[in-house]
DNA sequence: ATAGCACTTGCAATACAATTGCAATAGCGC
DNA sequence: GCGCTATTGCAATTGTATTGCAAGTGCTAT
């Protein structure tokens, strides 16, 4: 895995700017405290832990969006209603190529890259086309949590 | 399949009885409704089509989710922010009963009850187990959207 | 450096899902 | 049927997420 160096000066600022984006204020203090972020931060706690910084919560809103849009973070939806953010794990894990494994618990997110996703009708009865898909999720317990 | 006969004019009642639950009105027409919908509902379309027998919004909102904590629903969290319902398939096959497909275009929706999912360790490597996968969710452009 | 334009922000208001307290009501075992 | 208790209806509330618009700021070309 090659991370990029989050602790470079301009690491996010490039991030940001490397999708097309304007690295602004508000957009770099995201990334940044994303960066050191533990676990997948909701928007709340975003807007808590920078509230400092004089951000406004609907820019810090977009902020977080916008990100996701751009692949630079994931949003994760554990189900409880709440949406969750955290830093793209790898450059390029783009959607398309593989399926995820969130776990509900966790908020785990695992890349199923060796894995072969299969979407089979079943009884021999020719399916109608469902369309192209971008995107397979699964949800469940992960091993850890699993044994609680 | 063993699907319980849902035509039945006690079927509804029979089941939330035998989850331990009073069988009110307000519970019996849920799972009715619940029958005959094609895909998972959320809870502004079962409060709209049950407005007419006069239940309050806050009752639908308990009795959907005392149906669910009861399994006799699943409560499914496709990543928008809105929980949908759904009738627990069999009688006890667990929640993972089949995948639902999304549009990430219109938001239509769609049970594939008729399909495997298969996820298949590739590679010959013998792989962990993930845990026990709860959800699976498909998400791209349904064949109305991908002509447009 | 600097100027200009489009992109962003801040603010306040809004939308909407979900939840709650409590008195009134209705199931269900007897 | 009767009574106990679970459940409902109502209205208010919480909390997440979104939006319109004027003011401000990043970025590119000069």
């Amino acid at each position: 895995m090659n991370q990029p160096d989050t602790s470079s000066a301009t690491w996010a600022k490039d991030a940001i700017r490397s999708v097309g984006l304007r690295a602004t204020a508000a957009r770099i203090a995201v990334m940044r405290h994303l960066a050191d972020a533990a676990k997948p931060q909701t928007h709340a706690e975003v807007v808590e832990q920078l509230a400092d910084s004089g951000f406004d919560q609907s820019t810090l809103f977009r902020s977080l969006n916008e990100l996701s849009d751009a692949n630079l973070l994931v949003r994760l939806d554990l189900g409880d209603q709440v949406r969750r953010f955290e830093l793209t794990g790898h450059d390029d894990c783009g959607a398309a190529t593989h399926a995820h494994f969130m776990c509900v618990d966790c908020g785990e997110l695992k890349c199923l890259e060796g894995f072969a996703v299969k979407v089979t009708p079943e009884g021999g009865r020719r399916r109608k086309a469902l369309g192209e898909i971008t995107e397979v999720l699964l949800r469940g317990h992960c091993g850890s949590c699993e044994n609680n």
